[in-house]
RNA sequence: GGCCGGUUCGUCUAUCGGCUAGGACAGCCCCCUUUCACGGGGCAAAGACGGGUUCGAUUCCCGUACCGGCUACCA
């Protein structure tokens, strides 16, 4: 790498991030670290009529959680502020007629009105080469009526004149040279009648201005590349223009097409990065944080979509993939979504984490279904011994709780019909010799209950069953000996009292 | 419709002309486990199609098919 590259990752505040935004977060951020350059965030929020309140801490917040902290942005700030486009208003429209005058584009006075009557009389109409000799702008009218149009203040646009039959061509990173012709392609609106720019105009400028060195954008960005190619060779030089990427999609798990917040709602998992409410609706959706996922899964599995080291390996923690990642390995083709192995890269996670790292989320997991924790040390020590069998954070809780709280229901069910005499005989006994015991370790506590077993002539396997219902409450958990050990003797002594009482009435 | 992009097991993918096509998730079976998991072992499962180029094509080229993206004064 010649120069420290920038990047940038520059999203509309219109809502929830979703998670092919955050992956093009990852990429960009990859890219740069992998290459000690640096990590921009620039806001994209020139369409006015999208804003949404609270949608850019939103973004913050997400990419905070993901641990993908941007090096400049309108909140981390830098040395080219402002980031956020509304702010940088003025800037646009000098080079806009910077184009005008050298011939590059035009003033178009056509009302969106005018527009979309056409569009709907034309099928596939097209403000083009061809259409746009009969439309009013200033190809088409005199100067002197552009001029006195202009002076009374007329609501217009500036639209890029696209030339005739030129190849316009570029190298992208991921796919190779990929060309288009100039005729195909319609004369899009550089600014627009409010004086904002449009994301063609805002994107090559900002890229310039931000000294941007890579531009990486998802592959729907494919076909307005020869815009920003031409507005490159007009305004700053083609051999000033940052190298580009175009990264492949991320597909819905069935049938086919972009991933969308809908996909999610329907097939039941999130899409967004962490829950959010649309201010507007209330409506909420949901998202990976609050379903569970740490954000070393969340941004593990996101990196394998797309991109691999070329090995076996598929776990990777975020310095791991900032040592491996290189663009030349990105795919070209989009990828389905996998909720299932989106869950088992959480497993994974939550194996090789220490319970240290998640112990607070959990903690406020359970809170919210009523159990407060007051023993750290004792939460840790049940997380240690039930992270195997937890897929999800919120796994955690229905597998923990019943250590801090005796559970409401009993499966009684479970072990009344193999229930008799002799057995509740056994467990008065087990009370007694439990009262008695020494030691209060998960091995003295097998062997314990063994000895009386054998005395009693009585098979272990057919007592297990009976006290891990009436210490959990159900058929889960881990190796009964170990909760009995961390529950205690006293709070053991009472759930099998209290069950046994169940069964007697 | 037009333009652009893509195409290896159900899914994510490895392979940079030599393949008995490897791994992972999911599925099925077995083992471990006096619960449920974890774990271990195994089974099943793929190069869209047709032409070239080549001693040899999944790999390179062309065509076809299919899939997707875009086609706003949205990003």
């Amino acid at each position: 790498m010649s120069k420290k590259p920038r990047v940038r990752f520059a999203p509309s505040p219109t809502g929830g991030l979703h998670l092919g935004g955050v992956r093009t977060v990852l990429f960009n951020y990859l890219f740069a670290k992998h290459f000690g350059g640096d990590f921009i965030v620039r806001i994209e929020d020139t369409d006015q009529t999208r804003f949404v309140e609270g949608a850019e801490d939103y973004i913050f917040e997400t990419l905070a959680w993901c641990g993908l902290e941007p090096d400049e942005s309108p909140k981390h700030g830098g040395p080219f502020a402002p980031y956020r486009q509304s702010e940088r208003k003025a800037i646009y429209r000098e080079y806009a007629e910077k184009l005008v005058a050298q011939g590059y584009a035009y003033y178009a006075f056509d009302t969106a009105e005018e527009l979309d009557a056409k569009r709907k009389e034309v099928p596939n109409f097209q403000y083009n080469q061809i259409s746009r000799a009969a439309l009013k702008n200033s190809l088409t009218l005199l100067e002197a009526e552009v001029k006195s149009l202009l002076d009374a203040g007329t609501k217009h646009v500036i639209r890029i004149k696209m030339p005739a039959n030129e190849e316009v061509k570029f190298t992208d990173m991921i796919r190779g040279e990929v060309s288009f012709n100039s005729d195909q392609v319609d004369d899009k609106v550089l600014l627009k009648a409010d004086g904002m720019p449009t994301y063609h105009l805002a994107v090559v400028v900002d890229d310039h201005l931000m000294q941007i060195t890579h531009a990486f954008r998802g592959e729907e960005w494919l076909p307005s590349a020869p815009v920003h190619i031409l507005l490159w060779q007009y305004l700053f030089g083609l051999e000033n223009m940052p190298e580009w990427a175009h990264l492949p999609l991320i597909l819905k798990p069935d049938g086919n097409g972009k991933l969308s917040k809908r996909d999610g709602d329907r097939l039941g998992f999130p899409v967004f990065a962490m829950d959010w409410t649309d201010p507007k609706t209330g409506e909420k959706t949901t998202g990976f944080k609050e379903h569970g996922f740490l954000p070393e899964a969340f941004v593990n599995m996101l990196a394998m979509l797309g991109w691999n080291d070329g090995t076996d390996n598929e776990i990777f923690s975020l310095a791991e993939l900032v040592e491996k990642f290189s663009m030349e390995r990105v795919h070209k083709s989009g990828a389905k979504f996998d909720y299932e192995k989106a869950k088992w890269y959480n497993s994974e996670w939550i194996k090789k984490l220490p319970v240290s790292s998640y112990r607070l989320q959990v903690t406020g997991m359970l809170a919210a279904s009523g159990i407060n924790i007051d023993d750290n040390k004792k939460l840790e020590t049940v997380l240690e011994l039930i992270k195997d069998r937890c897929t999800l954070l919120t796994d955690f809780v229905q597998q923990s709780s019943f250590f801090f709280k005796a559970p409401e229901t009993i499966d009684i069910a479970a072990i009344q019909p193999k229930w008799n005499e002799q057995k509740n005989m056994f467990f008065l006994e087990l009370i007694r010799a439990f009262e008695l015991m020494q030691s209060w370790d998960h091995e003295a506590l097998e062997n314990e209950l063994k000895e009386l077993a054998a005395a009693n002539q009585l098979k272990p396997g057919e007592l297990m069953l009976p006290l891990r219902i009436m210490l959990v409450g159900g058929k889960f958990g881990p190796h009964v000996f170990n909760i009995a050990e961390i529950l205690g003797r006293e709070e053991t002594i009472k759930r099998i009292q209290h069950t046994l009482q169940l069964l007697t009435k």
